[in-house]
DNA sequence: TGTCATGTAAACAATT
DNA sequence: CAATTGTTTACATGAC
């Protein structure tokens, strides 16, 4: 019955996964042919794989913490959260960063969730916890309508993607289930992340003009996408937080 | 033009 | 009883 299910039926129902292997498997063919060629889309994506996914492990649940200091790029500013003296600097660049993220991510709902879940020590999360990561990490949604929170449900139920898991195996209390990502489709989530991610970038995201510099903590991750759009997401400071933006060119200069 | 993926809204039941 | 969670249906939109 839950085999009928649909959503992301393009990348997750296919029968066979031709780039399941590739995506998989460490360190497949990947890293940093820099120089350009049309190979360049899948092999930054294992890049992205293995970054992102070593991000998540590196940044995970030390950088949880949500006590750091939240930019405000709601659009409204939060007059709560103090001035991020050290992180960033530049009021410049925080606009550009607030410009940024108070626009809709380019991930769908699907790949929200994944990267949540991914991020989790257990890999497998409440319900409640993946809204969390997803408020802390795309602020957009603290001033959207509720409904997202419909959909990241809606997605839950609908993808065959996640599981449910019993909740005995994870979580000793708590409401409802935890929710995990199925290790057979994971593969197509990334699949599918490289081509909504992509294509999808028009919110832009200037890399600062300053380096990261020497404080900051050597868990920013980037992304060189693929020949002409490439685009990133790197992680700012202790506080997890996905950027993305478009750079014309075919290499972007992912200096921080 | 049709199909598909995705987003959104809504209704409803089950659970805490 | 209210809030949350999970499921399902329906519709709109954009991409291909």
């Amino acid at each position: 019955m839950q085999e009928e299910r649909t959503g992301l039926r393009g990348v997750c129902g296919v029968g066979t996964l031709p780039e399941a292997e590739c995506a998989s498997s460490p360190l497949a063919t990947c890293v940093d042919r820099a120089s350009g060629t049309e190979d360049e889309e899948l092999t930054n994506l294992n890049w992205l794989h293995e970054n992102l996914l070593q991000n998540f492990t590196l940044g995970g649940p030390e950088a949880q913490t949500s006590g750091s200091p939240l930019f405000d790029i709601e659009g409204d500013y939060k007059p709560n959260q103090g001035p991020s003296s050290s992180a960033s600097s530049s009021s410049q660049s925080r606009g550009r960063d607030r410009d940024s993220l108070k626009s809709k991510p380019p991930f769908s709902f699907s790949l929200l969730i994944y990267m949540a879940i991914e991020q989790s020590p257990s890999k497998s999360l409440p319900v409640k916890e993946i809204y969390g990561w997803i408020l802390e990490h795309f602020p957009y949604f603290s001033n959207a309508p509720t409904g997202w929170k419909n959909s990241v449900r809606h997605n839950l139920s609908l993808n065959k993607c996640f599981r449910k898991v019993d909740r005995s195996l994870g979580k000793a209390n708590g409401k409802g289930s935890l929710w995990c990502v199925d290790p057979e489709y994971r593969p197509n989530l990334i699949q599918a992340l490289k081509k909504q991610h992509f294509p999808v970038v028009h919110a832009f995201c200037t890399p600062p003009a300053s380096p990261p510099s020497a404080s900051s903590p050597p868990r920013h991750l980037f992304l060189q996408g693929c020949s002409f759009k490439a685009s990133w997401i790197c992680n700012l400071d202790d506080k997890q937080r996905f950027c993305w933006c478009s750079v014309s060119s075919t290499q972007s200069q992912c200096n921080h």
